[in-house]
DNA sequence: TTCTTGTCGAGAACAGTGTTCGCATAACCC
DNA sequence: GGGTTATGCGAACACTGTTCTCGACAAGAA
């Protein structure tokens, strides 16, 4: 084990990492992605730029371990939250989403990185940001998929939903399940994109600040959405 | 009339303009909003960076009447197609909702400046994207009102949709109604922010990414989804 | 036509950016 | 302690948006 005693030297990069990190994601909540400047940072933690690059290849490295850490910090938000409700799969699916809205909106330049429109120029990496990048999602397809298996999932409601359905998007769907969630049914995954695709869709539209001229405050709006877009689904709470 | 003969200065004026513009339009959507250089764009129509300073007081001053031209050019293609759409207000709707996601998907990285995260550092100038930002969300609430007077909104199924919706929503709407658009009908605005939301949230995530890794072609779902709001609206074609 | 006025283009300059390099200093391992 | 490696620093390079000055040219008036 590497790990027994950290040395001194190993113990001060770490700390200094994550120094650099907070300092850049303050500056990033602030003032946006184009204005987190290098420079800027390396004047918080009370270093020179060059310096920096021994922490982080480049500025694109450096946004990357960002957003990976903001992944990870909205996904343990959601666990949590799954985590503190009590009750069946539905239940905990409801307070998923829910707290994922109140995540989303507490950190809207985070969220504008995750899901927004892609960085022009930044290439994400896919081997470092796969992983996190589809934990909550991850999450939310085996909360249905308990659904279902417990039952909770009304097959009669679900599966006429998928008959309304084109073949063509059932199909795609099919591939991608048999690919990545093969113990898991057809019938949860058509649910789960149905829900998914509304409910984020609609939580874009907030957190970019779409709806604002219209609706000032979505909380209701959201929670009603949420609700019609679990009974359409089939989900019975329990 | 200042306009009866335009001089020689004024005509090339005009002229450059818009080739300034179409020189950064084009290297936006190629390389994106940060990579828009300045620079660049003057090298494109072969004159000095300061030159440009003539015709635009700032780079925000260029994307500003981008972003114009955008908004401009995406209204007139959805009316475009409505105006070739046979039939009542609702089979229009449904061409203008159509059109908005192919001119969406054809420009992607105006689509992204328009709909996506607010631009860091940018503030977008209200009285220069008021009018031109809100012209495609006005046709669309004219095409829901026509129906409603053409009697091809369902009273039935879009009065029980507001009643199962929580008042704090319907009271925010029927604020804006009534400053907006006083003649449109509650049931109308109510079953209106019900389809774009739904619509724009879908496409938002279709553009900007996020449904490719499970869905490499949305046209199919997005068809459907189309058809079950206009349905679950009370919107009937005729 | 000539003269004045306003417009326009070019080039230099300034402050800022990300990134690289060479050199010194410190911590590590043997 | 000596050799090795990691770290910090400052200078430099090629960019960026923006401002200024200066000369050239078109527009309108005398």
């Amino acid at each position: 084990m590497t790990e027994a005693r950290p040395t001194l030297r190993e113990r001060r990069r770490q700390d200094l990492t994550t120094e650099i990190k907070a300092a850049a994601r303050t500056r990033l909540a602030a003032d946006g992605l184009a204005a987190l400047s290098l420079r800027a940072v390396a004047r918080d933690v009370g270093m020179a730029v060059s310096a920096l690059y021994r922490y982080f290849a480049s500025r694109d490295d450096l946004i990357t371990e960002l957003l990976v850490d903001a992944y990870t910090a909205q996904a343990e938000a959601v666990e949590a939250a799954v985590a503190a409700t009590a009750g069946g799969p539905v239940p905990r699916l409801r307070a998923a989403l829910l707290e994922f809205r109140a995540w989303s909106l507490a950190h809207p330049v985070e969220y504008g990185l995750l899901y927004g429109d892609p960085l022009p120029g930044y290439q994400a990496p896919t081997d470092r940001l796969q992983l996190p990048g589809t934990r909550v999602a991850a999450l939310l397809y085996g909360l249905v998929d308990a659904a279902d298996r417990a039952g909770r999932l009304d097959r009669a409601v679900a599966g006429a939903r998928r008959d309304r359905l084109p073949a063509e998007h059932v199909d795609q769907l099919d591939r991608w399940r048999r690919r990545r969630v093969p113990d898991m049914g057809l019938d949860a995954v058509v649910v789960t994109v149905d829900l998914w695709t509304r409910m984020q869709g609609l939580l874009t539209l907030e957190v970019f600040g779409q709806l604002r001229p219209v609706l000032p405050d979505v909380t209701a709006y959201f929670t009603a959405a949420l609700d019609d877009a679990l009974a359409a689904a089939g989900l019975t709470a329990g």
